[in-house]
DNA sequence: TTTTCTCCTTGACTTAAATCACAGCAATCC
DNA sequence: GGATTGCTGTGATTTAAGTCAAGGAGAAAA
C-alpha cells in the first residue's frame, strides 16, 4: 500500500493528464491532487475482484489492466482493457457498491484513486467535472453500442478487424511499413474479448497473414495495415 | 409541434415519475418542470434519424421507441427499448452532438424534453442530479456489460431467455398462470434485437413452445413461464 | 544448454446457425 | 368480404464456427 497524495507525484501533477479534470484551473486542480491518492500494482496483481465493496474511482495513470468475468461455463470474458487515461468503478460508486467484475493489472501499473465521498465533493465543487465525466460516460456507451452492433450483426472477420484497428489507435506506432501494435492480452485473451474459440482466432489471423494484411514479429507484436483493416471493417 | 412546459401537464408534474429527478425537492421539481417542453408522437414516427443534430435529453413520458441503426449490410439492428421513465440523447449532448443512432416511436408515444442548456442548468444547479445521471448511466453500461457477455459467451438459448425475462420485467403482468408479456417489436425486430436470423428464432421459439416454457397467444403477446426461463438463462 | 511448461497453431470432425425456398396466416386496403 | 401485402413458420441445404486431438514454438527454470 503506497498511497500518497498527488501533490507529491514525482512527475509533478500526475491528473493534468487525465481528461476527466481537463476543465479544472490550475488552482482547482491542485486542489483536486490533495485528494487524490497514489497505487501501484505488479504485473497479474488484482486491482478489483468482483464482487468486491468499491471505494473508489480508479483512474490508470500508467500501465495497462483487464476487466473480466467469469461465465458460467468457466470461461473469462474480458470486457474492457483500460490503460492510461482511463477510469474505471464510477458505475459502483453510486448505485450497486459491488463490483460486477474483476481488474487486474496486465503490467506494472500506477493508479489514482479518488474514493466516493471525496469523489461527490469534486462534483459538487465543480459541475464542469461532473459534466464531463457525464460526457466521458456517453463515450463509452457509445463505443459499446458499436462493439455491441459489431458482435450482434458483422462476421466475425469484421469484428477481428475492428478489434485490431482498436488496439492499432490504441496500442499502435506507425510507420511507413504499417502500425506496429504491441498488444496487451494474449492470443487466448483476443478470443475471449471476442467470444470466440481461440483456434478460431488462430485461423482468422493466419488467413489475415497469409493476405499480407497483418504479420506476427512476436506474440505480443503484431505488424498491421490499418487501411486494408479499414477495407475489411467496412469503414472505407 | 405540441410543446408545453411541464407545468400545464395535465396530470399534474409528469417528471416526478422521472427517476432521473427523484432527489429534487417538490420546489425544485418545480422549477425544473418550468424547463421541460413536451411533444407526442405517433406510432411509427422517427423521434431522431442517425446523423441528427441532438438538442435535447429526451424522457419517455409514455409509450414505447426503438433505437436502431442499419448495418452495412441494410438489416436493421436495434440496439434499445425505451418506455416509460427511460432517456436518452445524453451522450449526444456533452460531445459528438450528432445522434449514433435514429429513434423510432413503437405506439403513440408522450415524451419530455430537456435542451442541452437547460440540462446543464439543471446540473450546475442540482449537483444532486448530476449524480443521479451519472448513477443512471452506470446502470446502463452495466446492462449493456450484461448483454455483451451474454452475447459474446453464451449460447443463443441463453440470449432468447435472457432477452424474454428482460421483457417480461419490463412489459409483463404476472398471472397465477405465468406472465403475460406485451411485445414491443415483431419476431424479425427480435431477431434483429439479438442479432440472429428471423428463421433461427422462430425455431428456437417452437422448441420452447414445445417444451411448454412459452406460449404464443398472438404475435404480440406471449404467455411466459418466468421459473423456467431462469433455469435455461443460468440464474436459478 | 537442456528441460519443462505454457501458449499457440493446424488438421479432422461435429454442431449450430445462416441461407434458400416455399407455404400459411394476419393485417390492411379497397 | 375478398384480395393484396407483409410477416411468420418449417424443411432442406450450405456454411461457419466449435470441439477434439496432436504437434510445435517460446519463455522460464534447472
Amino acid at each position: 500500500m503506497d498511497s500518497t497524495s498527488c501533490l507529491d507525484c514525482p512527475q509533478g501533477l500526475c491528473i493534468h493528464r487525465v481528461p476527466l479534470f481537463s476543465s479544472l484551473s490550475r488552482e482547482n486542480l491542485v486542489r483536486v491532487a490533495g485528494l487524490i491518492q497514489h497505487k501501484s500494482f505488479e504485473k497479474g496483481a488484482p486491482l478489483v475482484a468482483e464482487g468486491d465493496r468499491v471505494e473508489a474511482l480508479t483512474i490508470i495513470n500508467k500501465g495497462r489492466v483487464k476487466a473480466y468475468r467469469y461465465t458460467p461455463e468457466g470461461r473469462e470474458q474480458i470486457l474492457y482493457l483500460f490503460s492510461q487515461g482511463d477510469f474505471f468503478g464510477e458505475q459502483h460508486l453510486f448505485g450497486d457498491y459491488r463490483a460486477t467484475y474483476s481488474v487486474e493489472a496486465l503490467e506494472n501499473c500506477r493508479v489514482c484513486l479518488l474514493t466516493k465521498s471525496r469523489l461527490e465533493q469534486v462534483l459538487f465543487a465543480h459541475p464542469r467535472v461532473a459534466i464531463t465525466l457525464i460526457a466521458e460516460l456517453g463515450k463509452r456507451i457509445s463505443q459499446m453500442e458499436n462493439t455491441f452492433q459489431s458482435i450482434g450483426v458483422r462476421s466475425l472477420d469484421v469484428r477481428i478487424a475492428t478489434l485490431l484497428l482498436d488496439f492499432a489507435a490504441k496500442y499502435g506506432e506507425k510507420t511507413p511499413e504499417g502500425t506496429y501494435v504491441s498488444l496487451p492480452i494474449s492470443r487466448e485473451g483476443m478470443a475471449n474479448y471476442l467470444g470466440v474459440a481461440r483456434e478460431t482466432l488462430s485461423r482468422k489471423l493466419s488467413k489475415l497473414e497469409n493476405e499480407s494484411i497483418v504479420r506476427s514479429l512476436d506474440l505480443k507484436t503484431l505488424l498491421v495495415k490499418e487501411s486494408r483493416l479499414r477495407d475489411l471493417a467496412g469503414l472505407s
